[in-house]
DNA sequence: TGACACAATACGTACGAACGTATTAGTTAA
DNA sequence: TTAACTAATACGTTCGTACGTATTGTGTCA
């Protein structure tokens, strides 16, 4: 084998270069720079920009099927503490950053989605990967009657981890915690709660 | 007074550019072609692109708060109704551009807040300002129980617009108005809805 | 009334930097 | 020796911005 590959730490690098400045943002040479590498090496590893940014991508979302396994897996909390869970270690990862950068995944589905049809698809699936473990929880929730079933498991891991990525956008503006705390306190006292009354009609389907 | 300014003309033209291609993607020149316009003319009415786009900006939020009065100030819906009207004006809106388009507040919220400390003062105050109506809304909403006042009307508002723009950012991957549906299905079944018990708690307040 | 200075704007062009990408020579280790 | 990779440089384009000049309407004064 020959020298030491340098594709390992262009993809590290891309990672805190395009989570911080995101993908138009940031530029080739910005990425070789925070790697310590050559501009030629970008070019050996990776077709394209593109290319490259659906690998860091790639990374950003295995990170963070982590995390959804850490707090979804926890089978000493109900389901829905472990929603909550997830939602707290993802705020302590934000607050590390000084609530400057936000979730990769909804960088990507603003600014990309437009640009790159290879991004947007990618994007796409990464949702439905990403919401099935929170289905299930959900599900699960359903059945021991912590979360009432007027809606699909579906479209509550949907509803949660979208207007999820709403408060973290409005964080990033407003550069503190309080509109993700926001979010915890209203969807868990709503949402994510019993059903109120008995005599709920049955299941409505979202159309 | 000399020639007809095509001062007008280029902040038209931006607003189309910059809310298909963002702000990074939209480009001094697509913008001056569009207005056909010649870019000295853009050096001459603006002083960068960075205070072109805060101009933009405040024509995107002109006309999004004509829309926030046209729902929300028609008297003859019931307050919750009309946050419903509002979302669903906003969604035909989409329609209409194939679902490509999103929100240009959300957009440059996540593209521009890092790159320029500008536009993400503006954001910030564009947010309070869009927030009033709508927390006014529930507060009317709350006092004629449709609403629970388990919380702030601020904090209400700000929940809906947040997790809004979530959906909205869901829906340019998806390309379909199911995200949007799915939310206003779950929010206003849920969030947006009269206490489910009697024995509500006195009111919360978010940290 | 008519010449003229003025301000505002249009307009073409140019600059320097950064962009994504490509090329080529050199280095390394199996 | 050869495949894989580094390393440096170069290419063509586009970026945001700046400059110099032409053009046009307006107010002013002889």
């Amino acid at each position: 084998m020959p020298k030491e590959s340098l594709r390992e730490k262009l993809l590290d690098a891309g990672f805190r270069v395009m989570y911080g400045k995101g993908y138009l943002g940031a530029g080739i040479r910005d990425i070789a720079a925070e790697a310590n590498a050559p501009l030629g090496s970008f070019t050996n590893h990776f077709r394209s920009k593109e290319d490259f940014a659906v690998e860091v991508l790639e990374r950003f979302f295995a990170e963070t099927k982590k995390v959804v396994e850490q707090a979804l897996q926890d089978t000493s909390l109900s389901p829905c503490a472990r929603l909550r869970r997830y939602l707290d270690l993802i705020t302590n990862r934000l607050e590390s950053r000084g609530f400057t950068c936000g979730c990769m995944i909804g960088d990507f589905s603003l600014e990309s989605a437009p640009h790159s049809e290879k991004l947007r698809a990618r994007l796409a699936g990464i949702f439905a990967e990403w919401r099935a473990p929170f289905a299930a929880c959900i599900a699960e929730a359903q059945a021991t009657g912590e979360i009432g079933s007027a809606f699909e498991p579906e479209d509550l891991a949907e509803f949660l981890l979208a207007s999820w990525e709403g408060a973290i956008l409005r964080m990033k503006v407003e550069r503190n915690a309080a509109p993700l705390e926001r979010f915890k306190a209203i969807a868990f006292a709503t949402v994510f709660q019993p059903p109120a009354t008995s005599h709920r009609p049955t299941r409505n389907r979202v159309q």
